[in-house]
RNA sequence: UGCUCGAUGGUGUAAUGGUAGCACAAGCGACUCUGACUCGCUUUGUCUAGGUUCGAGUCCUAGUCGGGCAGCCA
């Protein structure tokens, strides 16, 4: 991971109001929770995070940092078969880059093997969780898998209390018996039996002594209900598989709507945010809290609308999909819209969250443009980026009455948005290489730039003005021929003389070679999920590789820095393929080119 | 056609019964040693129909349209 290149300058903003921080703030205001706001960030380590997921860090971060609480890491790692320790490991980079220098002061870790309690009682009795100081030693994120003891005390209370049974029907059985949208299902031939049964199965589920899929352990709520999620849910699942925390040590796994909202409650979680698609999920996870009649505040739950973001993919299966079928290089492509590969593409991560708490949270299905998030990087790196000449697709251009040896030194402003910018040398030299879209020998109306017998300055330098186009025997061009004023320098009388167009340039006996990856959207369509097979309009020319002639001060270009190569775009190191003496840069996003349109 | 949630310019949002505002986008202009940045101006909106009220984007009723839900996934 690079350092924050910006972590100290991000601009005061307003805090921001939504109805969930609306519905926070009256808590606060009755005291409901006396030990203050929690809230929790709860990914499943199926996947790398994506840019979704940072609306729901930032939101969940941002509400823990506006009241002084704290926003629980937490893996929700009840299935083992689809879970992998890589991506526990890059989801908690992830976040700790997102919140860095922002809100990292309110990560929620526990000391490192902190359990609750095995027994329910216990575990009432007091939060286990701890809040040690950032960057502490044995700190580390909270796993749904370290409850697992505690879990299953609470779900042989359940039994106990005749809220839940042990259910021998199959899979296919169980499905028949749930019934349709608008038909009720049918109660299960186990519903009934008795407790004591129930428990003694429900502990030789866990003892190992059945297959997979053979039993199950199931709340008894209501097959009649209209949510299909009351009609008798399952709780447990028998899994002989070994998970990546817990090794051999369980056979049964809970699943997601039994574990997560007691991990809520075990942690002391007081608002539960999460996505639209659990809002049907509610009633069950206040069932489940209630059935237990717990002693201390029960956390709620929430849901807010998802991130759709134009021309992207944001489902963790469809990229994965992308990552297994080579479409993108890894999961930390420059092109995907993971975090890693947004942070390796070179975007601050102050550019992510602003652009996410500028959207807002509701509860509508939204599709953002993205101009927005483009509009986002482009300000962070506005500020932010040295400014350095560089030449993507060079054209030679001589300067006819400059010496062989000589060289010109100039003084290049390094960003012009800095008060007292500071300045750094250039040298121009007799052969220079300038961009091939900066010469047209038929122009287009209104260009700007260099045209048979025009006349344009070379940034920092000075005006040239061209004289002769040499091409070779098959039309080629070979190069331009100029004459350069040497009274437009710096310093020189006419230095302010006004020509249309102002160009870059780097000299080319004085420059530096890299690999430039220039990247274009990943998708062709602006709603690639809605695609009958999204793999079909992935767009075939979303990475271009060149080599690029680099103003000689590249060479010592650190993979912290941003840089502005001067009237093209963004540019950063890419941290995993750069060395030194063999550069390579990404180009994080181009500059706003109203020209084009 | 069961349950549930939603609907404000092109897009994303604000307005909590009292002047429909902001950002992005788009258009025009100014500035410019980055056709960037910055600055100025402009276009465009409350799903429909009733009702309550001095006054409705907001409250009520009905409708229309859209999302989500029937994994031993999360």
């Amino acid at each position: 991971m690079t350092a924050e290149p910006n972590a100290a300058a991000e601009a005061p903003v307003p805090a921001p109001a939504d109805f969930i921080r609306d519905i926070v703030a009256s808590h606060v205001a009755e005291q409901r929770y006396p030990g203050g706001i929690v809230t929790r960030f709860p990914p499943e380590p199926n996947g790398y995070l994506h840019i979704g997921h940072a609306k729901s860090i930032c939101l969940n971060f941002g509400i823990a940092r506006e009241n002084q609480g704290r926003c629980n890491l937490r893996f929700d790692d009840t299935n083992p078969a689809k879970e992998d320790l890589e991506y526990v490991h890059s989801i908690a980079a992830d976040v700790r880059w997102l919140v860095a220098g922002w809100a990292e002061q309110n990560l929620g870790l526990k000391p490192s093997g902190a359990r609750p309690a095995a027994t329910p009682d216990a575990a009432d009795a007091a939060d286990f969780y701890a809040r040690p100081a950032p960057g502490g030693a044995a700190a580390e994120p909270f796993f749904a898998s370290d409850y697992f003891e505690a879990l299953y005390a609470f779900a042989e209370r359940l039994i106990l209390a005749g809220k839940a049974y042990v259910c021998d029907l199959s899979a296919a059985e169980i499905e028949a018996h749930r019934g349709t949208l608008d038909q009720p299902g049918r109660e299960s031939p186990f519903r009934n039996r008795p407790a004591a049964e129930s428990l003694d199965l429900f502990h030789r589920m866990r003892a190992g002594e059945f297959p997979d899929g053979a039993r199950t352990l199931r709340a008894k709520i209501d097959m009649a209900a209209p949510n299909i999620w009351l009609r008798d849910p399952l709780l447990y699942r028998i899994r002989h598989l070994a998970h990546h925390q817990s090794g051999d040590a369980w056979c049964v796994y809970p699943l997601y709507d039994y574990a997560h909202c007691l991990s809520d409650y075990l942690e002391g979680v007081t608002h539960s945010i999460c996505t639209l698609e659990f809002e049907v999920h509610r009633p069950l996870y206040e069932w489940i809290l209630e059935a237990l009649a717990l002693p201390r505040a029960l956390p709620r739950q929430y849901e807010f609308a998802k991130l759709n973001l134009a021309y992207t993919i944001v489902s963790k299966r469809r990229l994965l999909q992308l990552v297994q079928e080579n479409v993108v290089t890894g999961w930390d492509d420059p092109r995907m819209p993971t975090l890693a590969g947004i942070r390796r593409r070179g975007v601050p991560a102050a550019a992510l969250r602003t652009f996410v708490t500028g959207l807002g949270v509701t509860k509508f299905d939204s599709l953002t443009e993205i101009a927005v998030y483009e509009n986002a990087v482009r300000d962070a790196l506005n500020g932010l980026a040295a400014r350095r000449l560089a030449v993507l697709r060079p054209v030679k251009v001589v300067l006819t009455n400059l010496a062989e040896d000589e060289v010109l030194e100039c003084r290049a402003t390094n960003n012009p948005q800095d008060e007292n910018p500071a300045t750094r040398p250039v040298a121009l030299t007799r052969e220079v290489f300038i961009e091939s879209d900066d010469f047209a020998e038929v122009p287009p109306p209104k260009y700007f730039r260099l045209k048979p017998g025009g006349e344009v300055r070379l940034k920092y330098a000075g005006i040239i003005k061209l004289d002769e186009i040499v091409k070779d025997a098959a039309g080629a061009l070979v190069e331009l021929r100029c004459t350069f004023d040497r009274t437009t320098r710096q310093g020189e009388p006419n230095s302010d003389r006004k020509v249309k167009g102002t160009i870059h340039w780097v000299s080319a006996s004085r420059c530096v070679e890299a690999e430039v990856r220039l990247y274009d959207r990943l998708f062709t369509v602006a709603e690639p999920a809605a695609e009958p097979d999204f793999l079909k309009v992935v767009n075939p020319r979303s990475l271009e590789t060149i080599t690029a002639r680099l103003e000689a001060s590249l060479a010592d270009a650190t993979a912290d820095d941003r840089y502005q190569f001067e009237r093209l775009g963004y540019f950063a190191i890419d941290a995993k393929d750069s060395a030194p003496g063999r550069l390579v840069f990404n180009r994080t996003i181009s500059l706003k080119d109203t020209w084009a349109k």
